[in-house]
DNA sequence: GTCTATAAAGCGATAGAC
DNA sequence: GTCTATCGCTTTATAGAC
């Protein structure tokens, strides 16, 4: 009988696969178990606070993640093309090979929707004000830099919903690549 | 004891509701018996095949809605702009007085993805090919129409998640506009 | 067409041995 | 730190009276 003994940020690892492809709901506990490969009594002992503090680790685990990758280097860009074309690249590459899903999205739907509304928000608006810092740094107005960056992340998530839709990432990546030639675009 | 008779269109829209309120999995049939005000008898006499049943049948509903208010206007319209602009307006309030969710991209996550994966495609190309029409009427070339059709879907798409994300619709109603500005610009 | 009671299965969580 | 057995509850679905 093989015994795996793990850490908790393997656990974390291998529980943000598993509620990318079958949902918070959708991760039983007996699911989690066989497709992480982790037992109930590893789980219940890294994450004492059950399934919500499983969910809680890998948002927060998704969390920085994007603010070392894209936030960070959104905000302290020198180069703001570069920082942008960096963003694309990061995010495409991200999403594709993680199922096309993002948790904090995801979030929005669902019954435990209340208990991460303030990570969720503050997720989103952390994405949309670094790439306006970014938009200003490349001479766009405060206003005009605000709703590019709006427009940018939302047109990024609903591409990873068409994704998902059509089943394959080739509206997505032609999505995500005007999304870079509209934020690079000259100011109006 | 309130005994109220219905028939099979007012119990999918009451669905409806509690399905964009609480998600698919989120729906119990305790649930929907009580938020609905269906009782579990109805809803199996309704829907023999189940809870997969009734979900079937309200996408049907909200699917045929696209149809005569967005998708053949957009097909059949001969003033291009004017389509456009009608567009934006029916699919913001239908959003907004609908709980900031689009049912059949709250289809492609969750564990019945498989079950609807047929109509969700249909209902998401059907949208970006009757929106590229339109622009092809309004004198695009079809490469430039299927672009910002898809681009435009993908925003209003990505803008629900935000607005449910920040809990507000200003943010959603931004994006719609300059959508439709993007939508009816000239071609380059 | 609607009701209630109930079956069968699965859920998240816990206890206690190792 | 990991395991298994089990608790108590909820789930979807069904049966049968009205």
């Amino acid at each position: 009988m093989a015994r795996t003994v793990l850490d908790r940020s393997d656990a974390v690892r291998a529980l943000a696969g598993v509620f990318r492809k079958r949902g918070f709901e959708g991760a039983s506990l007996s699911v989690i178990q066989q497709e992480a490969g982790v037992g109930r009594g590893s789980l219940y002992h890294f994450f004492p606070e059950g399934k919500t503090g499983m969910a809680a680790a890998v948002l927060e685990q998704v969390s920085d993640w994007f603010e070392e990758r894209i936030f960070t280097p959104l905000r302290t860009a020198h180069d703001a093309t570069e920082a942008i074309e960096a963003m694309s690249r990061e995010v495409a590459q991200y999403f594709i090979s993680g199922e096309r899903v993002c948790l904090f999205a995801a979030m929005t739907l669902g019954e435990e929707r209340d208990t991460f509304a303030d990570s969720v928000r503050a997720y989103f608006t952390d994405w949309v004000d670094a790439l306006a810092v970014a938009l200003r740094t490349g001479g766009l107005s405060p206003q005009e830099a605000a709703d590019r960056a709006l427009d940018a992340v939302a047109a990024i998530q609903g591409g990873l919903i068409l994704a998902r839709a059509y089943g394959d990432d080739a509206a997505f990546l032609g999505i995500v690549a005007r999304t870079e030639q509209h934020l690079l675009g000259p100011a109006r």
